[in-house]
DNA sequence: GCCAACGTTGGC
DNA sequence: GCCAACGTTGGC
């Protein structure tokens, strides 16, 4: 059974265009530094599951374009590394902390804006709208998936 | 294990 | 820049 997630990045860091971009539209998805949100990358990822590229922290904060997951949990090379922000020390190459996972573009699509997501009816009670939330990736139900499809106008894929 | 202090997230 | 909400840290 396939999930579908919400995934949230800054796009000042890495937005939808830098996905468009990357080669084969696919990047490695670093710096999850967050235990749940790690353990959905752990135990529940699998390739193929939908993704919403979610911009946030910026202007328009929004859905900006759907992804999917493209492979397997990994661990994160950002956790090894002492120049990067993600560096954490506590980490050791045979004891891995934090994972990544390879997210490819499936296509951009307009803004869905949080604004008119926090509007539609179909959208109440998604996890990342949730009062308080602060979970860089949250699941998405089949029916809260179908509902942004529907907004963007996209056709849904069976 | 408790909990105050502090740091981070993220919309506005 | 503000601030609500939540997570983490660390003394006890």
């Amino acid at each position: 059974m396939p999930h579908h997630w919400l995934m949230k990045s800054e796009p000042d860091e890495v937005s939808i265009d830098d996905l468009a971009r990357a080669p084969g539209q696919l990047l490695a998805w670093t710096g999850v530094r967050n235990h749940q949100a790690r353990n959905f990358i752990r135990d529940a990822m699998q390739p193929g599951d939908g993704v919403l590229f979610y911009h946030s922290s910026c202007a328009e904060p929004g859905v900006a374009g759907l992804a999917e997951i493209a492979g397997r949990a990994r661990p994160d090379a950002t956790q090894f590394d002492p120049h990067s922000p993600y560096f954490d020390a506590r980490a050791k190459v045979d004891a891995p902390r934090w994972l990544q996972i390879d997210v490819r573009l499936v296509r951009k699509t307009r803004l869905l804006s949080l604004r008119e997501m926090r509007e539609a009816p179909e959208l109440a009670s998604m996890q990342v709208l949730r009062r308080g939330n602060r979970l860089s990736i949250t699941p998405v139900t089949d029916a809260e998936w179908q509902a942004v499809l529907e907004r963007l106008e996209i056709p849904c894929r069976t």
